[in-house]
DNA sequence: GATGAATGAGCGTTCATTCAT
DNA sequence: AATGAATGAACGCTCATTCAT
């Protein structure tokens, strides 16, 4: 019993516990060292996998990081699906997005390390880059929107965003430079902070 | 005058020409392709110099890294000298901030990918970490100052000054993504934004 | 009949439609891309077999190859066995040969090619070698008989069927490298000229 | 003092020990075990360098492999020189031509086994193949020559070549397998043998 | 009997670093 | 002081072979 009815499956499956324990371990490395100082038999070591089995999975180092961050990216977007989703005003929508970006950050920081602060520009393929701009439009919208219903002042959408993404990956950064404690109360504030930028005044 | 009448002097010059295109060729290489993926020999060759002369003035590559480092972060802190000195009111200040880092960013992009693009963390060494500290605080001091005189909002210093930096690194990361056209009026436009952060209503 | 009435066959049986496939499928192979750079497991892919499946019925790839050139040698074998027969003069006899050599060419030429275009000192073992030797020594009687004949020239036979057997040989490769066609005709005048290499003047 | 007036050589020498010592040491590996069966760490062992050294002079394995194809058809060019040159009868050119072939098969019985043992169509460059018809060609000039003076027969010269080359090959071929000894009286009848493939009757 | 996922040794190659010149 | 040829450890990746199913 393969996975049902969608017939056959040949090539390498898009999910099994190998894969994933590839990816996770792939994560976790990343994060903390960076792709390029990540040598993939440590990820296999760290995946209790060989080091062949991580080639039957993936194409390669970088298909492999590129897989990840598209998983990352998804995660991310699943975290602010809410918030994006648009219906209520701006401002509660924003609390939202600002809530979905703390528990991401919060629940995978491995993920936010990997994403957010590092350098993917050599091995990012255009899928992957097509991933990352689609969420850039999503929040865009956010902001049109807001625009729109005038709750959120005017300026260019994407700089607004660019402005408050960038402050929240700010304020992640330093608190892993241990300058502050990243507690919930801090991370609310920040977030009454940030909508400063956008708020109608 | 470094070592007076002794005659040659027994460790290598703290600068030379030599020294300094070898650290120009780091930037450009680091800020293009990354510290990790860079090779010493390229650097050299982009130097004009033997592979070996990298390591007569570093003791190794991360050595380098960690000079350049601390040269970048250098000529950052001069371009927010004038607004971290700290005189007129915090607006002012903020203006002069947000220029200075501007024409930072403008002047020396290089410098600007490798500093705030780029992962740092596996190299750094301490005294390195303390630069970064060190105008980290100063930015927090100019927070303080501006509490104090009731100019700027409340709030934890080092929160804020990881937001408006944070906002600031987000708006560049994002155009040089293509996400948009960094103008200068667009730049001013964000600073305007990003002082909603600070001000006191 | 081989092990009688004990029931079960203690070996994996001599032939069998997967072991078939497997050899079919490596001889396409080898043919192709040469022993050392074909891979088990696109072997047992051709073969539409697991890639377990070719170490039940070989003890490994070496064992395959031999086994396969022993195969192709007999093929060829069958191809001349008229002419090695020996009965009709000489002259008539080299027509076969010929005849048969280009047939096996021309029908199997991915024997020809496996057989007689690569290397294969690295793993044939005695009983392949013996196998070619064989080969080699009934062209060399055929040459004997011609000389006891006086229908052929005096000379050592082994080297004189290394020379036709050589020029066969270099005609095909060098038609394969695209120097001429190999029409009928080219072959069998081909053979004309061979021939002049044993006839007695 | 480099080498003369020719300016300077910016790029890896186009000779040095070491860069000889790789293309000796590959040669002998390639000659006993095949391109492919050969580690470049071997090659680089056996030519006393460090395995990185292989790769200040060549650009990996198959550029090597190029080079040294192309050293060894010099080689064999080398030694059929005077017999292509073509001044005097055929006969007489065609004694050279075979005395020549059997110097270099005897002298440099290496590049012999490496250039016509083995099979290269998987790595050859153009320029390498080049080299090659090259020298087939010069090869069915001679013969054409011979068929305009009336001294060789009538048929195709590429064909005729093929003939020849591929008899001498054979014959070194199967003296390696050890089916009769090759000495200097076999050679100079087996090319009298041959020699009737071409001559007029 | 048959499979193919899994393995890990070993490949071709790169590059931080050294050292004879 | 400066060089750059040389090194070899370590990388990304392949593949002959095994073995749980």
């Amino acid at each position: 019993m393969r996975s049902g009815a969608q017939g056959q499956a040949l090539r390498p499956p898009v999910s099994s516990s190998k894969r994933d324990a590839v990816l996770r371990a792939a994560l976790e490395l990343f994060a903390e060292r960076t792709f390029g100082a990540t040598p993939v038999p440590d990820i296999a070591c760290r995946a209790q996998v060989g080091a062949g089995t991580v080639y039957r999975y993936f194409a390669g180092k970088e298909e492999l990081a590129n897989v990840l961050f598209r998983q990352c990216k998804g995660t991310m977007r699943e975290a602010l699906r809410e918030a994006l989703a648009g219906s209520t005003d701006a401002r509660e929508q924003f609390r939202l997005l600002w809530r979905g970006l703390s528990r991401f950050a919060v629940e995978q920081p491995q993920m936010m390390r990997f994403l957010e602060m590092q350098h993917h520009d050599d091995y990012l393929d255009s899928k992957s880059r097509a991933v990352s701009t689609e969420l850039f439009e999503a929040a865009e919208r956010f902001v049109r929107e807001g625009q729109r219903a005038g709750t959120i002042r005017a300026g260019s959408p994407g700089v607004l965003i660019a402005l408050v993404f960038g402050a929240f990956v700010g304020m992640i950064k330093e608190s892993e430079q241990g300058r502050f404690e990243l507690t919930a109360r801090t991370i609310e504030q920040a977030g009454e902070t940030a909508w400063r930028m956008l708020e109608m005044l």
